[in-house]
RNA sequence: GGGCCUGUAGCUCAGUUGGUUAGAGCGUCCGCCUGAUAAGCGGGAGGUCUCUGGUUCAAGUCCAGUCAGGCCCA
């Protein structure tokens, strides 16, 4: 027989250092799991059943796993164990996300490369080599945490998005997308350097040295009013506004003003030069925001109008050059000539700077792109995708650069009148990071997806989203939605999924194309080692209708869509035998990753989702792509920081689990705040985990075995007596197992993991070990084997066996082996059913006295505590007034009975009865929740009038009658519900009480009970001695005691009969004789204790063979 | 700049449709218990519920704002 056999055999002990060091155990169970081939047996166990449909987000394989990876796991995990446990049919397919700049950015800082010149240089195809190779960099260290953590995940056949079959299914999608008109090219504004002739990303924009500090031209400039010259007498009216840019003025289309913002007509004088009086060349009248009228115009203006912005909407004003700036092509409107060259209103215009109204130039500017959109303005661009001018612009020839066109406009226009005022100003300006040029926001050419045509589908999928937390779905996901924007699919990049669109270089004719094959027929036959990425993909071009040629769109895709096309693509849609795989894998009913994910892959998935459920050949449900998402937060350091590199407080994921193990730290992550909350991580609370609960059960469990092996206990055995015939406390712990797997599996069916893990703890560490085994410690080493007996290991057994159960899906490893040793030969915990609550099994009265109980042993220790009586000594009786008969009732019961009087070492009730006013006195007081409902505003009144009722009247309304009394002069009928009746004490001598129960102690001690309080505290000594002697617990000994203190002897010695409590001392020591000598000389073997008072007690000890 | 989340004891967190003594665990101090024992139990101390205003008979809870931390977007 091996080791692990006889390890995980009945009862076998969970080795030593299963609480010191719970990894190595961990690790054995992992070997288990391996040899055995648990996760492919669970799941081939599952092959025909229903299926609980879970997708697994991508993980980028060049990052290393963090600690929030593996609280994202083991959600994850938790939620798929426990639905498989469920019955359900749980697919655990890995996936991998591929593409992507950072990818790139990786590759180029390992070749020392940088910039896209470089990449081409380089050579394309060499580049993307290396990216699909470096992406595999960290791919081991991922799956070895990954099976570390427990986390079960088929890694033989993960997706990943670069493979051929991914990306033709994402260019399948990208098809459809196109052929339902969804698909358009437009312009996205970035920054962009006109030497590298690329666009630069945030992340490139974030590089040291970009934003450098600039002395810029600022300009205010006079926009002349087109239609109001004769109201303003001759006077010239314009509209000022201040721009740093003067190069974007030939691409005016338009001037901004804040709605809500006052704006002033003011009239000022003209320039005049030296020694000329203000005015005497004449006025002019401008606008300008209020808010900045002082600091731009100076004091002493004549204010002639003020307006809001809003009313300014629609006026019209010259452009400052003749408009013979080429337009182009938004995409994404349609532009409308008569709208150019208008005031028209955006909430961004701020009144920190300038004149509060903004001059708009759609090419040049994220904000002036949106307000074009909005208006349908048309798009000029003076400066092209180089940074030069394309036309002459004035004094400025084609060609010029434009941060070396500023002074010759800015000169222009003062010749010509139109500059108010202007200077210099430094400013922060950002730079290429690899070549130093001065960037400039642009509109590059882009592909979107019309995601805007399809908001109220995807707002209406929403709601039937289950978001946990909920306000994820109507907040930061819901606002989301409502204000989306079409989503831009292209990067002008190398390493992702080329866009599958070609173009027409004659008559700009796009197609899209949704397989390699339709590529080969349109394109002739591919080449054997054709590849679907760059540059490969880029040589096949398709003669057009037109009689051009059409080529691929150099673009690559967001690799976004790559992640939300999972759903299809993981299982290379809708070619091959995939349309009925995805038939039963879509939609999800679960998901789960971190907050971030929200704009991320949430969205992607929706977006995707709430498209192709239209396409009736997809024959998919018309639901939303994920049933129910489950989002974890942010991990912090304990600190609440988060964690970087930088800091150095970054926590090793192996570190942790090193020490503590697996289970520890899932059930911390778990456990100690809902997963959405910003968690702090603190390697305290693991440990503090470990503490209590994991000790507590352990614990639970190594007592059980003990003596469960000691006497041969089987759980199959006739000789059980069913729960029915079982002494009420095992009832009660029976019930309460029952009602914990309802409380779990409750907690669980709502995703609420953190509750679940709660109440399990509670129900270990309090009920399971703290009051049952503490209880009945003496039933399970008690001699003489019997029904009792056999109820109690029964009774634990299933407790600990269903606690397995229900916390598998949380700690697999200790579940894993406290079940394989509780239920030998049933397989993996894993592979059980979730235990079914039986209700019959349920007991409300016993579950509720239980509760009374435990307040009144607190409250019998507190008296102890005051009367200086030690739990040893037996007490001859307690007496309690309760004013709640039903509580009376279970306390009366002999189960709550013996449970209160034993745990306080108690011979009986002395009284047990309703007060009778005697030592109490009533107190009421208003209940606001239920009396406030009713009459509101009187409410204080009130309470103060309950306060002042007197005893009879509360002896009424506790006998369930009602009361009339007056509160600001009217009557109020007050019911037995509307207040609250307690007690207090008025006894003259100690005495406890909660409000509902007064209790005190008869602490009067007859010789009866003080040789019993003598004999335990012999009792006591001498099992301190069996432990110090290391004797077994099943050990039998023989004791020779001696004592000169006649209370001493006739405690320890005289038999019952006789007074003496010889038998109690040698059945609680497990003695077989007990003689008491006259002399004991005081030699090695001997033991003396002074019993309290200076009482010697004299031992000899000896096992009995 | 916009949207969203969080803020309760020294620490980690609960706190029901608003209801009057704001709880638990850990830590700390005192005591108890002793065949689960490097455990267990009870008690004490510890709170301006970030702050300010409002609604209400009543606010940790609802509203508006403030401050601090965080996430996403720009």
């Amino acid at each position: 027989m091996s080791t692990a056999a006889a390890l995980s055999g009945r009862f076998a002990p969970l080795a030593e250092s299963i609480t010191s060091a719970p990894s190595k155990a961990e690790l054995e169970i992992l070997e288990l799991w391996a040899r055995e081939h648990t996760f492919e047996r669970v799941q081939e166990a599952r092959r025909d059943a229903q299926a609980f449909v879970f997708w697994e987000g991508p993980p980028t394989a060049n990052g290393r796993p963090g600690i929030h990876h593996v609280l994202a796991r083991t959600l994850k995990d938790t939620v798929c164990r426990f639905q498989t446990m469920l019955g359900r049919r749980v697919e655990r397919k890995a996936g991998w996300d591929t593409h992507g700049l950072p990818v790139e950015l990786e590759v180029e800082k390992a070749l020392g490369i940088s910039g896209k010149p470089e990449i081409e240089k380089f050579g394309v195809a060499a580049f993307n080599q290396k990216c699909r190779e470096s992406v595999w960099k960290y791919r081991e260290e991922w799956e070895k945490l990954s099976a570390r953590i427990g986390y079960w995940l088929d890694y033989e056949r993960p997706y990943v998005t670069y493979e051929p079959d991914y990306v033709e299914s994402v260019w399948y999608l990208l098809a459809r997308f196109h052929r339902a008109g969804l698909v358009y090219r437009g312009k996205r504004v970035l920054p962009y350097c006109g030497r590298c002739g690329t666009g630069l990303s945030s992340h490139e924009l974030g590089q040291p040295g970009v934003y450098r500090d600039l002395l810029d031209p600022s300009i205010y400039a006079r926009f002349e009013l087109a239609d109001v010259a004769s109201r303003s007498g001759g006077e010239r009216e314009s509209l000022l506004a201040w721009t740093t840019t003067p190069w974007t003025l030939p691409s005016n289309v338009a001037l901004a003003v804040h709605p809500e913002r006052d704006y002033l007509r003011v009239r000022v004088p003209l320039a005049v030069g030296k020694g000329e009086a203000p005015g005497s060349r004449g006025h002019e009248v401008l606008w300008v925001v209020a808010a900045r009228a002082k600091a731009v115009l100076g004091e002493g203006v004549e204010i002639l109008a003020t307006k809001k912005g809003r009313e300014l909407e629609g006026l019209r004003y010259r452009p400052l050059f003749d408009s013979n700036v080429p337009s182009v092509e938004p995409g994404a409107w349609q532009p409308r000539d008569d709208q150019r060259w208008r005031v028209v209103l955006a909430d961004y215009v701020t009144v920190e700077d300038g004149t509060g109204i903004v001059h708009q130039a759609p090419s040049y500017g994220a904000d002036d792109w949106a307000v074009a959109a909005k208006y349908g303005l048309p798009v000029l661009q003076a400066v092209g995708a180089d940074g030069k001018f394309v036309v002459d612009i004035g004094p400025v020839k084609a060609g010029t650069f434009f941060k070396d066109a500023d002074d010759a406009l800015m000169d222009d226009l003062k010749a010509r009148g139109l500059v108010f005022k202007k200077s210099r100003e430094a400013h922060s300006y950002p730079h290429c990071w690899r070549c130093s040029t001065a960037l400039f926001y642009f509109a590059s050419p882009a592909w979107y997806i019309r995601t805007t045509a399809l908001k109220e589908r995807m707002v209406e999928l929403n709601r039937r989203i289950r978001w946990v937390p909920d306000d994820v779905g109507s907040g930061r996901f819901g606002e989301w939605l409502e204000n989306n924007v079409d989503w831009n699919i292209s990067r002008d990049r190398y390493w992702g999924t080329p866009l599958p669109f070609w173009i027409c270089e004659r008559c700009d004719r796009d197609v899209a194309i949704e397989s390699a094959d339709e590529l080969a027929r349109r394109a002739g036959a591919l080449p054997a080692d054709f590849d679907h990425h760059k540059p490969s993909v880029d040589a096949p071009t398709i003669p057009c209708e037109c009689g051009g040629r059409m080529r691929r769109t150099p673009a690559v895709l967001d690799c976004w869509f790559d992640s939300g096309a999972m759903p299809f693509a993981q299982y290379h849609w809708p070619f091959g035998g995939s349309r009925k795989i995805v038939e039963d894998q879509f939609p999800a009913h679960f998901i789960c990753e971190g907050l971030d994910q929200t704009r991320g892959w949430f969205y992607t998935l929706h977006a995707i989702g709430a498209f192709v459920t239209t396409l009736s050949d997809a024959k998919l449900a018309d639901a939303p792509a994920y049933g129910t998402c489950l989002v974890n937060g942010l991990v912090l350091d304990k600190d609440g920081v988060k964690m970087s590199k930088r800091l150095g407080n970054v926590v090793d994921p192996w570190k942790v689990i090193e020490e503590h193990g697996t289970d520890v730290l899932r059930w911390y992550l778990v456990s100690s705040a809902a997963p959405w909350l910003p968690k702090k991580f603190d390697p305290e609370g693991v440990s503090e985990i470990r503490g209590r609960f994991f000790r507590a059960l352990v614990n639970s469990y190594q007592f059980f075995r003990e003596y469960a092996r000691i006497d041969g206990f089987d759980p199959r055995a006739a000789t059980i007596p069913p729960v029915t015939d079982r002494p009420e406390i095992d009832r009660w712990l029976v019930s309460r197992t029952q009602s914990v797997c309802a409380e779990v599996h409750g907690a669980l069916e709502r995703y609420d993991l953190t509750g679940a893990t709660r109440s399990i703890e509670r129900f270990v560490v309090d009920e399971l070990s703290n009051w049952y085994i503490r209880r009945n410690r003496r039933r399970f080493w008690k001699g003489e084997s019997g029904a009792d007996k056999w109820a109690a290991f029964a009774t634990l057994h299933d407790a600990l066996a269903k606690t397995a159960l229900v916390m598998a899906p949380f700690a697999p490893f200790l579940a894993e082996m406290l079940w394989r040793r509780l239920e030998p030969g049933t397989g993996s915990v894993h592979a059980q059913r979730f235990p079914t609550p039986e209700r019959a099994l349920v007991d409300r009265d016993l579950e509720g006295a239980m509760r009374l109980v435990e307040g009144l042993v607190v409250m019998g220790r507190a008296l102890r505590e005051k009367a200086g009586m030690r739990t040893r000594q037996p007490l001859r009786a307690l007496h309690l007034r309760a004013s709640d008969g039903e509580a009376l009732r279970l306390l009366a019961t002999p189960f709550a009975t013996a449970q209160v009087l034993d745990e306080l070492n108690i011979k009986q009730w002395g009284s047990l009865a309703a007060d009778d006013g005697q030592l109490v006195k009533l107190v009421g007081k208003a209940n606001f929740k239920v009396l406030g409902k009713k009459i509101g505003s009187r409410m204080k009144s009130a309470a103060a009038a309950i306060g002042a009722l007197d005893a009879a009247a509360l002896a009424r309304l506790r006998a369930g009658s009602s009361v009339t009394l007056e509160v600001e002069g009217a009557p109020l009928e007050l019911t037995p519900e509307d207040v609250l009746v307690s007690v207090e004490s008025r006894a003259d001598f100690p005495v406890e009480t909660d409000g509902r129960f007064v209790l005190w102690l008869d602490t009067a001690l007859d010789r009866e009970l003080a040789l019993e309080g003598l004999a335990r505290e012999a009792v006591n000594r001498i099992n301190g001695l069996r432990k110090e002697r290391e004797l077994e617990v099943e050990d039998r000994i023989r004791l020779v005691l001696q004592s000169d203190d006649a209370d001493v002897r006739a405690a320890v010695g005289a038999p019952r009969s006789e007074g003496g409590f010889r038998e109690l001392v040698a059945n609680e020591t497990l003695a077989t004789e007990v003689e008491l000598v006259a002399e004991l000389a005081a030699d090695d073997g001997v033991a003396a204790w002074d019993l309290g008072d200076g009482r010697m007690l004299r031992a000899r000890l000896e096992r009995v063979r």
